[in-house]
RNA sequence: AGAGCCGGCCAGGCAAUCGCGUUUUCGCCCUCGGGCGGGAAGGAGGAAAGUCCGGGCUCCACAGGGCAGGGUGCCAGGUAACGCCUGGGGGGCGUGAGCCUACGGAAAGUGCAACAGAAAAUAUACCGCCCCGCACUUGAUGCGGGGUAAGGGUGAAAUGGUGCGGUAAGAGCGCACCGCGCAACUGGUAACAGCUUGUGGCUAGGUAAACCCCACCUGGAGCAAGACCAAAUAGGAAGACCAUAUCGCGGCCCGCGAUGUCUUCGGGUAGGUCGCUUGAGGAUGCUGGUGACAGCAUUUCCAGAUGGAUGAUUGCCCACGACAGAACCCGGCUUACCGGCCGGCUCUUUUU
RNA sequence: UGGGGGAUCGUCUAGUGGUAGGACUGCGGACUCUGACUCCGCCAGCGGGGGUUCGAAUCCCUCUCCCCCAG
């Protein structure tokens, strides 16, 4: 499945929207916020501070399980709504195996798609 | 065989599938600038890191004069430049190969040295040693005057060392050797060195990563520099100060350049392109040099992202994979690091 | 990415080469019938390493950590 430039967040603007009305999802090792978007497509942005991951080797690996996964998972399968994504991972994932994060984060998606389809109906009702 | 020293190089490999940037080519669409699809090439480091130095580049005068401030500090060379490197000298460590070294000046001046000690830089004298005088309890005595710095003790540091002469006791007071200073000579480009010569006759202690002096270097800011395009608008209103003014100019003065400047009210925007990788570049060979390095010839183009690209899965092999990710670019230094390979050399033991 | 500042008891701070000082907190004691206030005493510190020096919190080098500015 592809990954272009399409599919991501580009611009300061695009993150703030996101972050101005999210859905959440946490656990150990990442904080995701989701938003509908008016696009055909999922797209990705990512916050990955040097508060939580100090080198820069740590961050750059990071950002390619996040964006692995999201590529293989979740990147053309759009049911119903289309979402923005921002992932932000904690400190606790810097010493994680690939294998863990990329399960943590099949399970974020599932939920974020699930309640976006629960906000979308309690707004129509 | 064991222990060690120095220099250089590498930084898991191969295959398949799926992906992400850059460049290029072909086809299609089309609002003529992009989009989509296929192919090809190429895609992190020895430290990319820390930002401790130096330079390029850009703007401010083509960065100009003086003061202040800062840096460097044995000598010579290399270099675009350096606080770097190479070679040499002095000192220290090591049996050795080798390693370390902020290593100019204390007779230009100022300051500092707690405690202890008589005294901390001025020459003085606590315990002492010696001489003279007086007293008496006539000796291991006391008091006074004088001469000494050999011995003791303090301290991190105490006014050359050893021996002989000399003396009341002593002292570079004299002599010899050593050390030190100065001058000459010889060797060396120089630092510096010397079984060299003369001379001083011991005077001139320590500290300059204390101020300082001397020599040399040094303007400021940094790619969020800077330039361009597009959009928007206000070239608005009121007040004040004026050309001896204000700003560029960032420690100050001179000098140079530009020109209206400041305050309040009201209002607005931060999107894109270039800079951006052909460079003090790499590789190979030859020549010069002890070497750092330089010159010449041939050949080659080798990351340019902009929420920020190198990854994932599977299989095989082995030495089982460390430290770690470009953001304008180079030259160093420092720090982190699993291991492996190559070359040169030293010491110990054994054998021949 | 670039630029600047800092690190001293548990906390806030003095200290410009010579014994690290103060306040709050904590602990113990005194005062009180008890507690508070007050008084007295105690504990506890120079971010790590190396160098200069007789001697370093202080001077120099280096590493680590924290904070601020430029979006």
């Amino acid at each position: 499945m592809k990954f272009s430039r399409q599919s991501r967040l580009l611009k300061p603007v695009e993150f703030k929207s996101v972050f101005k009305d999210p859905i959440r999802s946490d656990d150990n090792y990442f904080r995701i916020l989701a938003r509908a978007n008016s696009k055909d497509l999922h797209r990705l942005g990512m916050a990955v501070s040097k508060k939580a991951c100090a080198r820069a080797v740590d961050r750059n690996r990071i950002k390619r399980v996040i964006r692995e996964c999201f590529r293989n998972r979740i990147a053309g399968q759009v049911e119903g709504e289309s979402l923005d994504f921002v992932v932000m991972p904690k400190h606790t994932a810097v010493g994680e195996t690939n294998r863990m994060l990329d399960n943590s984060l099949n399970k974020h998606w599932q939920t974020l798609t699930r309640k976006a389809g629960d906000r979308q109906t309690r707004t129509q009702t």
